[in-house]
DNA sequence: GCGGCTGTCGAGACTGAGTCTCAGTTACCT
DNA sequence: AGGTAACTGAGACTCAGTCTCGACAGCCGC
């Protein structure tokens, strides 16, 4: 149910993925697509511009914009919006539907499947007479290794 | 338990929680105030920038940003970010933890409060064992109005 | 294996939200 | 009423993200 931050987003897969979707694998995406597998939790467009050009990947600024966007379109990654305001990614170890939660410390991420959220907006729905079609659900708080690195 | 986003931000109270919080009452603040209670639903800053403008309202764009900041900290606003990625801002009608629901058609916005997120926190917890000292939950759909005027 | 069609790429210009600066103004305390 | 610190407006600035366009390279059919 729940998936390490570790095991991975295997580039096979995803040029799969990427292949049914109807994109095209090209040197620029594999290459993307390595130095988003090389990060640990969360990260933003600079962590891997700054990334790219340390590590002389063929992918240009614009290209790595490009990239992210389609891994988020099919689900191999997702933006998400940390509580300082800054808006940055994380890869999705799961596919489908599940939420993310994220070490405030660390930024070290984990997926979540099914939390049972049906139950609540079932009852939000029944409150308010909304028709609930989506909803946005991040956690944050300290995972284990920072708790004991971080005796408060 | 919700609110109805008609009922008001009274300016007078929101000059009182300014006041108490040690910010000083301005005629650009009580402007920028007055705009966003004129304002049904969720907003941005360019909004609020054109409404200024056009009601020749005396709040420069700067001045706009900061005070929507002062808001956003004394809780009488809240920064979301909608499905689309754009992110704008909410009034609260409620203050303390709560979560909004919002139309994606005309933007209009509810308050909840308590949804009974404590369970699903623990329940991570104990899964993870990460501790979760923050959430951000957003819930989007159709208001009850949208639903009879579009019928899909 | 070889064109050719088309999707993709890189470089750099562009855009626009948000921030910063600074001199002038104003709320509020005494 | 006067002094002071907080606030304001105007506009310069920054920087994430987008767009453009000529060159390039996957991938399909032969």
């Amino acid at each position: 149910m729940t998936t390490q931050a570790g095991d991975q987003l295997a580039p096979d897969d995803l040029a799969g993925t990427l292949d049914a979707a109807g994109y095209r694998m090209t040197d620029a995406r594999r290459a993307v697509v390595g130095l988003i597998a090389s990060r640990d939790g969360t990260f933003d467009t600079a962590d891997l511009v700054a990334d790219a050009r340390r590590r002389r990947v063929p992918a240009a600024r614009a290209t790595i914009f490009r990239t992210l966007e389609i891994l988020a379109a099919v689900g191999a990654v997702e933006r998400l919006d940390l509580p300082n305001g800054e808006h940055s990614y994380v890869r999705c170890d799961t596919r489908g539907h599940h939420h993310h939660l994220v070490c405030t410390d660390c930024q070290r991420s984990v997926d979540l499947e099914e939390l049972g959220m049906t139950t609540i907006t079932a009852d939000v729905e029944l409150r308010t007479g909304y028709v609930i079609d989506r909803h946005r659900l991040e956690l944050f708080g300290l995972c284990p290794n920072c708790q004991t690195r971080l005796p408060s």
